[in-house]
DNA sequence: TATTGTTTTAAACATACGTTTAAAACTAAC
DNA sequence: GTTAGTTTTAAACGTATGTTTAAAACAATA
């Protein structure tokens, strides 16, 4: 029973939905691809939008269960007396290792569920942004929180607007690790991974986090 | 002779690709909201595709023709006695207020701008690509090459991917500022705007081009 | 085997899109 | 006022899309 219509459709639909975008896939692409005939993503998921979400569903429910998880394990084991800089980058190197442990289990690159990320965000689909924050809007506060206590000196105001400069450093750096890596092949090592570009997005993330305010002079 | 077909159509345009992105954005709606008939953007611009690029075009054009000015300026006063952070701000800085400037006119700017960056980096979109990195390259790269002379603790390739870091952090704050403000609009401030997004984005910019890197003890 | 429910299939449907066409309207020079 | 060139207009074209339909194929049960 495996390998499915149904599993076939998801796992063609992911790869041409983080290649090409949700509108710009058809549904004749996906089916072709997967050897399904068209009509079935209307049997099984009723509409497209109905497969966009699946395809969303199928990775994001993972990733926040396994983020919850290490998160509230992290919370349970206090460490009190190192500084932000070291929560942040523990925070998101939570974020990170939860990432690639769902990428890995799927089979898949980073680099798919990061843009499909991107695309949920950019991309204006009202019934994708409301069904996810309908769906892990929960989870997503939860590690909003956790953040938020590592940077204090700010308002809810500020730390809204850094949260998401922070998210979309991510959410880019991982959409197009896969291209820019092709283009530095030739300039650069080669052997470097996606798991060294992560360690030091981590820094990134967490020196991002902690820059002064408007006004402020300390560092 | 102002408020021409042509003008009409790239003001209509801009909103409406700067809301709803290129391929979700069809001729017909352009057409309607400029009070145009339909066949004036083949007739015009030739194709749709003629018309995204001219509507980039009016703006990257004047975005980098300011920028380079300011670069260039810059450059020629030379400040020896300040430290990275500042000058990167000053760098950042300068590319925000060209930005802004640009964008005085109409706000919806900025977010075509970063919208296009953004499907230009993410998908494999070629004749956008193609396009820009042909007319915009050598400006893209002239302010690279100011940046790296302030991020000099790294290697190369260590600067290579930061400066993506930076540059997706960018593009993914302005392609959803938008969206955001609405999001925010009903708990937070309403009057925050742009402006101020960009001053705290400078100083997130700066900071992450300073993190550590890895196996690095200092800040 | 016969029957019931589920899944797959091929075809058609309705709609929206970018583009083209050819006539009409307009503009400016002679 | 006529003419030549440009712009606008309404209509149609061809294509691609998501969706629906109804028959066929399949699976499981009695």
């Amino acid at each position: 029973m495996t390998n499915s219509t149904i599993d076939r459709i998801l796992d063609a639909a992911e790869v041409e939905f983080a290649a090409h975008g949700f509108v710009e896939t058809s549904l004749r692409t996906i089916t072709t691809k997967a050897k399904v005939n068209l009509a079935a993503v209307n049997y099984h998921f009723g509409s497209k939008k109905g497969l966009i979400q699946a395809v969303t569903d199928r990775f994001l429910g993972p990733l926040t269960q396994h983020l919850q998880n290490q998160l509230s394990a992290y919370e349970k084991q206090p460490s009190l007396d190192s500084q932000n800089q070291q929560e942040l980058q523990a925070l998101f190197t939570l974020l990170a290792h939860s990432c690639q442990h769902v990428a890995q289990k799927n089979h898949h690159s980073l680099a798919v569920f990061a843009r499909l990320i991107n695309m949920a965000y950019s991309q204006s689909q009202g019934h994708l942004r409301k069904h996810l924050t309908h769906q892990y809007g929960a989870s997503f506060l939860y590690f909003m929180k956790l953040l938020r206590q590592y940077m204090p000196a700010m308002t809810n105001e500020q730390f809204f607007w850094r949260f998401h400069y922070l998210l979309g450093t991510l959410v880019f750096a991982l959409s197009s690790s896969e291209a820019l890596l092709a283009i530095c092949e030739r300039e650069y090592d080669e052997s470097r991974r996606i798991d060294q570009i992560m360690s030091d997005l981590v820094l990134v993330l967490a020196s991002a986090a902690q820059a002064p305010m408007i006004g402020d002079q300390s560092s």
